[in-house]
DNA sequence: CGTTATCTTGATAGAGCTCAATTTCAGTGG
DNA sequence: CCACTGAAATTGAGCTCTATCAAGATAACG
């Protein structure tokens, strides 16, 4: 693997090939580096003139609160991943963070991102697919909590989030490090921590899936995937006219 | 208003005023047209080496199957928004849309969208800009389904509708017309066609929303707009240096 | 060694689904 | 002009999944 380090690197790769030029600039855009602790808020929603990061290293995820005070998560950040990107043009933030671990984040300002849009091409793309791809989860999450049941939305969510790690070296697919409590993973598959709780029980009886201290454990992947339709296709496939499916 | 004829520039113009240069440039994206009837398939869920498309006139639907047949309906495309433009760096398109309505349709290439984001950046953020913020009612929704009941759910979502509709110059936000069936509705909503039927007759019982023959109406918009807590600050407003806060 | 977060289990209730049937109403063809 | 068709809307009854309320158990922590 030839960019162990930087797990953005690493991830854009499995879009397109890039050069030392793109790499020497993304390695330019994450240069103002910051570390937070586990727990802390990077962003609220509502703030002003913010920016977005880059999760170099740890967890972290997004989220809104209703009124009523119940929140929901948007998607858990991994190495590699976004923040805030998406309402980097907004006038203001529509989510919030948390840092799930303690984190290490480069900040990017919308003036940085733009530049690279327009002065790196090859890179550009690869930034854009990165970020369509991480669309696709949110609509994949939307159309799940709308039809699937709590059995499917979990599993399905947990293969994805398996899929997604190895993509930037953690984990082999079928087992990987999960610094996620439970509560946390209730909120972002829209149900109460109770019923992820007997959920999560049966699927361990049922020899599906072992969530258990900091880390899930598929034994049979093949048959989770099969149960519930899951197909990593979006997640780590490039551009029209790469790789021929995996036919 | 200056741009009575094209609903993207007059959606865009919410964020940023455009030069006549840019005008021109948004004009040139859009030759490629096309019309389609209603109920066709324009992209299907799997198709490689698709195009996005802006849609010009008329209702379109963006929806993704599962296994058993259900479906969800994503989001509803009205005049001046965008058709697959998440997906047109996917391999494969993510999700599939169909026609409600006849539309009119400006087919656009990955090339053409990336040349218009190296040379002319203004028109690039806003064209960035009117992407952000239907992922930010992508995650809208997905926090309604999540965590809203389908009073609150249907009514938001009436309302942001009849928003986006005003802003491209149909309706006057608290009446519009709307030629989409319950069955639609329901898909988009997340629940069955017969409880938002139910949904929907205890609204106009509660005398909050009329939704018949293709026309809905608020007789009350602001009780509605304070019941489900929406707020279209995420749907009209500019970018971070611009129109300050209506505080 | 109390305090607090996380996890776990039980009992009950309700929102929304499923199955079933009836009603419009716009076509469409004889 | 009228029967026939099919999609959309409507209403009813029963059932299921998931939320809510309550209470322990476990474990990390200052």
């Amino acid at each position: 693997m030839s960019y162990p380090a930087d797990a953005l690197a690493r991830k854009l790769s499995a879009f397109e090939t890039l050069g030392p030029e793109e790499l020497r600039m993304l390695d330019g855009l994450q240069q103002a580096r910051t570390r937070i602790a586990a727990g802390k808020e990077v962003v609220y929603e509502g703030q002003h003139h913010h920016a977005a990061y880059i999760l170099r290293s740890g967890w972290a995820c997004s989220y809104k609160r209703l009124r009523d005070g119940s929140r929901h998560i948007i998607d858990i950040q991994i190495p590699g991943d976004f923040l805030g990107l998406r309402s980097l043009l907004l006038r203001r933030s529509d989510h919030s963070f948390v840092t799930i671990t303690d984190v290490e984040l480069s900040r990017i300002s919308a003036d940085q991102a733009l530049t690279v849009l327009r002065e790196a091409p090859r890179l550009a793309t690869a930034l854009l697919w990165a970020a369509s791809r991480d669309e696709a989860m949110v609509v994949e999450h939307l159309v799940g909590i709308s039809r699937r049941d709590a059995f499917e939305r979990t599993t399905h969510f947990l293969l994805e989030l398996g899929a997604r790690l190895k993509l930037v070296g953690y984990g082999t697919g079928d087992s990987y490090p999960c610094p996620v409590s439970q509560s946390i993973l209730a909120d972002t598959l829209g149900m109460t921590a109770i019923h992820l709780n007997r959920v999560l029980r049966q699927l361990r009886e049922a020899r599906l899936i072992f969530f258990r201290e900091g880390t899930v454990v598929f034994p049979d992947m093949a048959r989770a995937a099969e149960l519930t339709g899951f197909d990593r296709a979006y997640l780590d496939q490039g551009s029209a006219g790469r790789a021929p499916p995996r036919s």
